[in-house]
DNA sequence: CGCCATGTTAGAGG
DNA sequence: TCCTCTAACATGGC
């Protein structure tokens, strides 16, 4: 379910009411979504104090001092939230709670069970198969047209690797080809630099918006967000576009449904 | 009942 | 080696 701008708002919720607490008791009830071990999870957590909650690509990030901490991806239909109650939470949807000292406890919610935490004790390591944050001012247009024109995937999939850029899902690699102008089916090999650099910028300027707004809702997975109301082709088709009136269309593209605008992001000649 | 879903990964095959 | 696709994980909503 989440993506880059959820995840970086959930962590903003989250962080004020973890840092510089103490942690004082970890147990979970579907074990297989706890790594290395439910038991080694909790010996690894109990006395170790938050120092700081960050997000790098879709992960959240409780980071304990020493370069370890606990990762949290939350996959399909993860939540997290700090309560001393359920409130809104389905009781049997909690997998886990994180107990804390001087405070209410983190709660982690899953009704699919996808999610996963694992505990690292080198975040460094454990997060090296990244690939660099789309944020990142380190990452400039011409080292990202590099990287584009070192492989010769699709577009849609390859924006979609992790280990190829950090954090973009479904909706948020649609937003970003569309407001390029680039069909999802387009070679990234093929770009020139101008398209690499109107690329990345599409990325950064839909994912500072989808910040802005607190990330999309569509569903119960996810409330609170309003960037719905400013996707443009996600979850569109038959609209006209936005920008050309032209019918938008959903198709198949590496095993996800890519919307986009058939006019606005013309189609490669061939295949790839 | 069947199909879809904001995610990731192991394995097969080209 | 690299790319693409399938199955798997497990559940809820339509």
């Amino acid at each position: 379910m989440p993506e880059l701008p959820e995840v970086e708002t959930i962590v903003r919720a989250i962080r004020p009411a973890l840092v510089g607490r103490r942690i004082t008791g970890f147990e979970a009830s579907w074990p297989r979504q706890v790594q290395p071990s439910v038991d080694a999870v909790r010996a690894a957590l109990l006395g170790r104090r938050v120092q700081a909650v960050s997000r790098r690509g879709k992960y959240v990030v409780l980071e304990l001092g020493g370069g370890a901490g606990l990762l949290v991806h939350l996959k399909m239909s993860g939540r997290l939230c700090v309560a001393e109650g359920h409130g809104q939470e389905r009781p049997q949807h909690q997998r886990a709670v994180l107990r804390l000292s001087g405070g209410a406890p983190l709660r982690f919610y899953d009704a699919r069970k996808f999610g996963r935490l694992r505990f690292a004790p080198e975040l460094a390591a454990a997060l090296s198969g990244l690939g660099p944050e789309p944020l990142d001012p380190a990452l400039g247009p011409a080292r990202f047209h590099a990287m584009l024109s070192a492989r010769r995937r699709q577009l849609k999939p390859l924006l979609l690797d992790q280990s190829f850029l950090a954090g973009l899902g479904n909706i948020y690699t649609d937003e970003a080809l569309f407001r390029a102008r680039l069909h999802p089916r387009r070679s990234s090999a093929g770009l020139d630099a101008r398209q690499a650099r109107a690329l990345l910028a599409a990325i950064r300027a839909v994912l500072l918006q989808a910040i802005a707004c607190a990330g999309t809702s569509l569903d119960w997975i996810y409330p609170g967000g309003r960037m719905q109301a400013r996707l443009r082709v996600y979850g569109r088709e038959g609209e006209p576009c936005p920008r050309c009136r032209a019918p938008l269309r959903a198709q198949a593209v590496g095993q996800r449904t890519a919307h986009f605008c058939p006019r606005c992001q013309p189609a490669p000649r061939s295949r790839a």
